[in-house]
Formats: C-alpha cells, sequence, structure tokens
DNA sequence: CACACATTGTGAAAAAAAGCACATTCAATC
DNA sequence: GATTGAATGTGCTTTTTTTCACAATGTGTG
C-alpha cells in the first residue's frame, strides 16, 4: 500500500464509489475517536448502510489496506481515504452570494476540519459588502474578485447567489481564475469546458421523499 | 396522459430518473416564464446536461406527454412532472436544530413555492426556544413535538442539528409521529424500518470536487 | 389531402455498477 | 510451527442504468 499506488491514476474508478469514499469517512472519524482499532468491511458498511463487498471493492480501486483475517486499522485507513480524496491538504475557497445559505456554509465547523478554507466571501449587493463576518472575513463587493482570487490562490469557488445572479457569479469566477465551481442555486450555470463544476441542488432530495411519499407506504429506509 | 395513468405505480422507475424529474421541472420554469410553449427532448436534455433519450425514457415511465414532430408543451410538461412528483400538493414540514442551517432551510422561498411548507422549528437550546424566526415561525422547545406534529399533520421531518444531535433528534420525530425524515447532517441515523429515511450531506460534493482536481487537471464540465 | 419533415416512444444493445462466492492470506492459539 | 478461524481481495454473475437507432406518429404546407 504505497503511497505512489493510492495516488496512481487507476484505470476506472466508478463516480459513486468517490462518493461513498467520503460516506466511509464519517464513521471511520467516529471510530477513531471511540478508540476503535480495526473495523471489518461489514461493520463499516452496516454503519454507512452499504454492501460489505461493495466497501472492500471500493477500497481495492486504490490499493491493499485491510489485514485479512482482521479488518482495516481504523486510523491507516482514514488516513488513505483522506489522501484519495485529497482531504489531507488545505483547499481554498471563495463564495459569492452571503444571504443565508452563504453564511451557514462559512460559518460550518465542518469544512474547516476538512481543510477546505473559505478565504474570501463577495456580494453584489453594496449593503452588504464590508460587513464583518462571524468566522472573521469581511463580505467583498465582486468588483475586487480577480484580484482577491489570484493574490489568495483561490482553489475552488461556491455560488450561493440567488437563482438569476447564478451564471453572472460563474462568469466571474472562471473569468478570475478559478477553474472549479461548485453551485448550489438550482440553476444550470454554463461554464469553461477547461473547467470543473459541481452542482448542488439542495431541494433535489426533499422532491424525492415527496415522490418516494405518495408511492411506497411504509416503505424501508434508504441509505 | 390520462392523470390516472401519470399516477399508476409503473412496474419499475430507475431511481435516478426521479432525482433527473426535479432537475428538469428547473428550466421548465424558466420556459413557462420566458413564454416558450413547447420545449424539444434535445433542447430540454442540454438545459440539464443530459441524453435526450433519457428525458424522453423517463417520461416515458409515466405516460406519453409529448407530441411527435413537435416536443412537449411547457406548461403540460411541468403539470405532469408536478403530479409525478407531488409537488402539485401542499407538504408539510417540521425542523429540529435552527442553527445557522436550519434558519437558511426555513426561510428559503423556494421550498414554498414548491409546497414545502414549514410549519414548525424545534431546538434543544432553551437560549432559542421562544425566538421569533423572520418566515414567522416561533423556535419550539423538543418537548412539544409529539402534540404539535399531531395537531398540524407534519409529513415530513428536517433535521438540522448538530451532528451529535441527529439520532436523538431523528428518535423525537419518530416518536412523534413522523413517517419521514430528511436528515441534512452527516451522522448515520438508524431509524424504524417502517419508515423513510433521506440524507443529504452538503459536504460530499465538495470531497468529490477536491477528488476530481487532483486528477483531472483541464477536466469537462458534468452534469 | 398527400407529402415532407421533425420529434417522439421504445426495443434492443451497451455500459456501468452492484453483489455473490470463494480462494487467499493473515492473526491468533495451542 | 501447524491449525483454526476470520475477513480480505477479486473473478464472475446479475442487476441496473444509459445510450443507440429507428419505426411510429404527429404537425404544417402546398
Ligand atoms: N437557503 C436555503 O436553505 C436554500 C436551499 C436550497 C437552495 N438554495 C439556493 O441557494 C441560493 C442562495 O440561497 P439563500 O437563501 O442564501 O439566498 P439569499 O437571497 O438569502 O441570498 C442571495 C445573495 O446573493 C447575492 N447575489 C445575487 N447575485 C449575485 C452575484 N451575481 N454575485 C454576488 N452575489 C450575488 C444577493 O445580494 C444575496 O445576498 C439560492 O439560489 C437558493 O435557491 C438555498
Ligand atoms: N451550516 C452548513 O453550511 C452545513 C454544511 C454541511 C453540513 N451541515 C450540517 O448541518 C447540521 C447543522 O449545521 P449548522 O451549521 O446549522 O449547526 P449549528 O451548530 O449552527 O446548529 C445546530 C443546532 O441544533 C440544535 N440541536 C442540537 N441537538 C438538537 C436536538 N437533539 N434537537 C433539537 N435541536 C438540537 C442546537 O441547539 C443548535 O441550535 C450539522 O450537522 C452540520 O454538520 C451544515
Amino acid at each position: 500500500m504505497a503511497v505512489s499506488e493510492i495516488m496512481s491514476e487507476s484505470p476506472k474508478v466508478p463516480k459513486p464509489t468517490i462518493e461513498r469514499l467520503a460516506i466511509y469517512s464519517r464513521p471511520l472519524e467516529d471510530l477513531l475517536e471511540a478508540g476503535s482499532p480495526v473495523v471489518s468491511s461489514e461493520r463499516l458498511a452496516i454503519l454507512c448502510g452499504v454492501n460489505p463487498a461493495q466497501v472492500r471493492k471500493d477500497l481495492a480501486y486504490f490499493g491493499e489496506f485491510g489485514i485479512r483475517g482482521l479488518g482495516y486499522e481504523v486510523k491507516e485507513l482514514l488516513k488513505a481515504i483522506r489522501a484519495i480524496l485529497a482531504t489531507d491538504r488545505r483547499w481554498s475557497l471563495c463564495i459569492l452570494g452571503m444571504g443565508n445559505l452563504g453564511r451557514a456554509l462559512v460559518e460550518n465547523e465542518n469544512f474547516k476540519r476538512r481543510g477546505y478554507i473559505f478565504v474570501a466571501a463577495f456580494d453584489a449587493d453594496n449593503r452588504k459588502v464590508g460587513e464583518r463576518l462571524a468566522c472573521g472575513l469581511t463580505i467583498e463587493p465582486v468588483a475586487g474578485i480577480k484580484d482577491i482570487v489570484s493574490k489568495l490562490h483561490v482553489d475552488i469557488g461556491v455560488i450561493t447567489t440567488s437563482q438569476k445572479g447564478a451564471q453572472r457569479a460563474a462568469d466571474l469566477l472562471i473569468d478570475a481564475g478559478v477553474r472549479s465551481v461548485l453551485n448550489f442555486t438550482p440553476a444550470q450555470v454554463r461554464i469553461s469546458s477547461s473547467c470543473f463544476l459541481e452542482n448542488e441542488d439542495i431541494g433535489l432530495k426533499l422532491e424525492n421523499l415527496a415522490y418516494h411519499l405518495t408511492r411506497i407506504r411504509g416503505a424501508r429506509a434508504t441509505k
């Protein structure tokens, strides 16, 4: 299980595998804190609501982290997953749109713990500009984005503007040199193909729930 | 395209289809507002970043909504999708944990527009209890949850407590008679199998982004 | 009212993902 | 240092989801 092996570009890692790796890390943090030295794929699978073989296969894409007959060393496994997900380094984020959601995100401690640091916050509304946030950041005018992004080496831009402002926010980010964008608005933003875009529509899961509620009465719990 | 047909329990609808139906509704709302009478599967697919055949197949699970040679009537299609997703009726929600995220959710206008109405807000912190929120709700003590849930016919319980408080919040909800739960904390909560649970971990997408950033340099935009 | 044209709806093929089942390998014990 | 027991890693199978490709069926036009 060399680091080079962890980092090597594996032939084809399923996208769902990446999402699950992040899920696995949650209970692993708890186990580490609780002092459990090892965990089996079966136990981890139960904690995450997935199939044990799935856990093993997901990990196997990146190397051999387990000890046969025993399981996985919690500390080592967590370290390995963090290396895979690149949560073991610091990511600089900036955020556009300091409404309710934007404020909630920058104040959130989990992101900081995982190495995602908000280094700048912007808003198009001049009444908000200059406001000091609890996390220590001051809301900046969007006009200054280019300077700040290049000065602070922003890796990821987060969009939490109103739906109408999303495309403009994306354009500002790309123009400022940010190559990856996480969009929390329900708007579909278009972006240069050389950049990376991920959408997170918080409302979608609710609609899912409503659908299932109207059908399956007395349904089983999902992942 | 009878309503009965829309509502009939289809043999097997893929889970991703349901998620996409909600995605389709976003640009459809824009198109309706913009006054476009019809939209083709190809155009809608582009707007949503998916394959045109996918759009047609997704819709075909629930009936025939299109006009060959023309496309889909925007208004009718939106109505049909809303009927499928049960967004055309009113859902009563309650929420536990009125921190930053909880406040952002209850103030959000999109949820209200789609029929998801927060009718009660709870917090375990007595200092917060009694506080009047901008949306009109007053933060209630968790002790009163059972009464309020049954009185107001709550359909869905939302958890936005701290990670540690999530399981307790879930227990309170189930005990109060809520049959479906949307959990925004990264904690895995255990729940009676007769109830429905959906998890929305807002941090996951960020970890995804970091992973892809470290690999694919100059990657293409995703869905 | 036939004809051209566009776009749907869908069976069949391909691709992707999940799950099974077991040989393999390690720890622990006697 | 063999033996037992447990849990991994993985080839193979099954299931699920996506995509292709085209016949079917509408609209609009002359
Ligand atoms: N609040 C929630 O719980 C929630 C839930 C689901 C989705 N969302 C989505 O997240 C987004 C933000 O939600 P919110 O509740 O924080 O909204 P909000 O209206 O409270 O805040 C939006 C902020 O963005 C700023 N803004 C608008 N255009 C901008 C631009 N081009 N550049 C910079 N700033 C700009 C506005 O000045 C405002 O301060 C919305 O699109 C909303 O649909 C929010
Ligand atoms: N804020 C974000 O942007 C963000 C992002 C990702 C995930 N999350 C997750 O969402 C959750 C809430 O985030 P937040 O920033 O609003 O946290 P927060 O700490 O601001 O608020 C948590 C609230 O929950 C209350 N609470 C705790 N246990 C409770 C219980 N059993 N019943 C009722 N209320 C209880 C607390 O009193 C507090 O008011 C956290 O689990 C967090 O990890 C938040």
